[in-house]
DNA sequence: ACATAATGTTAGATATATTTAACATTAAGT
DNA sequence: ACTTAATGTTAAATATATCTAACATTATGT
């Protein structure tokens, strides 16, 4: 199972989204609210497309939603 | 099955890697090369995680190398 | 106290990503 | 002509993401 090696902001952006809701936000990407409550818990790696879908409502580049854990092996 | 809503560059990011093999990059970032040429070919959509390893990997973010198509829905 | 909305959580089903293994094709080197 | 390395491709198996449905918890409003 082993930890994901990036985490995210989801639940900060919905805040500042005027408090959008989980099930708000899974409607408008196209997934259920429980995927979307698992996401932003970490509890598995999503689609890239999810992911991107994610970014793009709240307008922010995918990288500054989910942010990768430096320490986590691999590159550079 | 439906198409991808993104592209990406892996090809051609391999081949300014010094034609990076793409059991190379397997490797690299533990997947086979079948996967690899799955994603390569946009048969589907990667785990984000694995689409984060392999732009750490060429050392650009990863939306240099997966790009979003303007023109999928969505967000704006 | 009661209702409602948002979230947490879980079990079981379904869809999709990824693996393994095998075989075909193409290009490069000898 | 013969190898070898890289890639394309496919079928079947396994792992993981996502869905559906149900129930619990917490906070808010009446």
């Amino acid at each position: 199972m082993a930890k994901l090696p990036f985490t995210n902001d989801i639940r900060t952006l919905r805040f500042l989204a005027g408090e959008m809701t989980q099930a708000e936000l899974g409607e408008k990407i196209g997934v259920t609210r429980q995927t979307i409550a698992a996401i932003e818990q970490g509890k598995y790696s999503p689609s890239l497309e999810a992911a991107f879908r994610i970014a793009h409502i709240f307008g922010k580049p995918l990288e500054e939603v989910f942010l990768w854990d430096t320490e986590s092996g691999d590159a550079d």
